[in-house]
DNA sequence: TTATAAAAGGATATAAATATCTTTTTATAA
DNA sequence: TTATAAAAAGATATTTATATCCTTTTATAA
């Protein structure tokens, strides 16, 4: 699993390319409001993605963050690998040593194919396209209560 | 990913399962050095197991850890549900709130094909399945250095 | 220019996971 | 029946993740 930190990261970039296309680029409150975390904790991770440029960040009145040029196609993979880094990429599943193709652990060849498949997610999606599909209304950020 | 804890309890149940198809009930120092795991920590975490009847101990001199009739069909699944519950198992992987097949965030499609994979090896692999394939030496437990 | 709004930075606090140590209980062998 | 070997139990320590607070820097509007 994702650390809480990841998840926050990843929910609060939507939530910025969301504002960001309706002129916006909303502040460490609204996005705090919005993701449901800590404000002071948020704007931590919000200092982060923006010293690793994943998005941009101004300060000063009228401030806020928001996704330059460069940035529109952040992957979740860029994200992850920032807020934790990689290594629920490459670690055996179950904790089993000595686990590569040619040394595998018992359940190596299994896991491989879930693993994979949640890099392949990772490497594939990006923040606009899930900030898309929630704008078009298929999918939702926030808890419907 | 799964907890430290967890991957320890799993190799320690795959090697108290080796030892045991050997006549020997291997006690705490064995384990931890086997696992290479902390010493004192792997007293916990075998406590932890036996409270939950995943495997069986005995006191006293001859004591050790041991699998009993009952308990040779013991899952992955079984393990990672005393160690640290299972969420990993129903929680949305990237954070996005109001996530299942009704309300879906915008990943859910895709990574529930990916949770659910993980979801059947746990449910399918056994400790004495893992063993086995140590046994017959298609796999490793350790590192090989 | 100055007051204000906003992020950045740094220091600190809290909670959870990981790890250690000591004492107690239990079983067995001598 | 006693000494010893072993796990159980309980208390404590350390580390990492999560969270908060305060100060500094920067940009803008008045």
């Amino acid at each position: 699993m994702l650390s809480k930190s990841t998840e926050y990261a990843i929910r609060a970039l939507v939530f910025i390319q969301l504002r960001n296309w309706e002129q916006k680029r909303p502040g460490v409150g609204e996005v705090a409001r919005e993701i449901e975390a800590p404000e002071a904790y948020t704007a931590k991770i919000l200092q982060t993605l923006a010293k690793h440029k994943l998005m941009d960040s101004a300060k000063g009145r009228g401030g806020g963050f928001f996704f330059g040029e460069n940035q529109s196609s952040l992957t979740l993979y860029d994200v992850i690998h920032v807020m934790e880094g990689d290594a629920c990429f490459h670690k055996c599943g179950f904790g089993l040593k000595s686990c590569n193709d040619h040394n595998p652990c018992p359940l190596h060849d299994k896991y491989v194919v879930v693993r994979d498949g949640f890099f392949e997610i990772a490497k594939t999606e990006t923040i606009s396209a899930l900030s898309d599909s929630i704008r078009r209304g298929d999918a939702v950020l926030n808890r419907i209560v």
